[in-house]
DNA sequence: TAATATATGTCAGCAATACTGACTACATAA
DNA sequence: TTATGTAGTCAGTATTGCTGACATATATTA
């Protein structure tokens, strides 16, 4: 018996086209309230990340994002004058820049994440606990390479 | 016992800044190749939407990339003339214009999914079908919303 | 200490991707 | 026939991204 038909080309092909329509459909559901703030989907995926990581360093933040450094800087120095995210000097390294949401960033994150959170709930709701389980780690797989 | 921690909002915040890093690392992989077609992020877009969906019309694919028609005409038409894509119109109701690869584009369309492959298939080796199945479910759980 | 390397920031210009609004052409449906 | 739906087009603008050049501060090395 063949247990290797999940690495079929045809399944993976299928697969990567599902990631991208996952992808454009979840970020693009807190659209109003980005919007609202005058943010666009540069500065979803800037507060999404520092989110995720906080006391990242600048240099950190432009490989995940996969932007130069110029590009970064236009829409980081627009959230750090909004007060949406604040820069602290390496303690260790006194050249880098650590990023973190100031609270005002906190509040705003978190208006964007229940939005966000709604179809991704009900997508789980779906599901049992080992399905998503199993999501996460191949998505974590995914990334570490 | 509580079974339900991975509908927890930690958990799906992860998740959701986890589909962030591996659209934009899955996406990223085949810019050399793109790059030597002059084709970027929206031409890829496009021509994977296209490939996973043979014979749609406009307006499904104006849907599906969550762009207007106008920003959707530039880049297909480019498309069209460098015959990566044809047009065809509908049988049943002549307005519609239905999208497919041609033999060059499906050429194309292989050449980049091959590079894409490269990360999903070492990610799912290490992974059991069981995980991958799941995987799939989940994603496409998400999406049907 | 002096020279070099690294992390970050900045300026200028350009390219790609996306938007709005207005209008046209054609096919279908009422 | 008239209204509606699908697609295409033109013009202008905003956002997001790029390259190249240069500046500043800090760390590391010779």
């Amino acid at each position: 018996m063949n247990d290797f038909l999940y690495l079929r080309e045809n399944n993976i092909k299928e697969i990567i086209e599902l990631m991208l329509e996952a992808y454009t459909e979840s970020y693009s559901d807190p659209y109003e309230i980005l919007k609202k703030n005058s943010f666009g989907r540069a500065h979803h995926r800037l507060i999404c990340t520092v989110n995720a990581n906080p006391g990242m360093k600048v240099a950190d933040l432009i490989k995940k994002l996969k932007i130069t450094k110029q590009s970064l800087s236009r829409v980081l120095q627009e959230l750090i004058k909004d007060k949406i995210i604040s820069q602290s000097k390496g303690e260790i390294d006194g050249r880098q820049r650590l990023l973190h949401l100031t609270e005002k960033g906190k509040k705003i994150s978190e208006e964007i994440f229940s939005i966000q959170k709604e179809r991704i709930l009900k997508a789980f709701k779906e599901c049992d606990s080992q399905e998503v389980l199993n999501f996460k780690k191949v998505l974590k797989k995914i990334i570490n390479n």
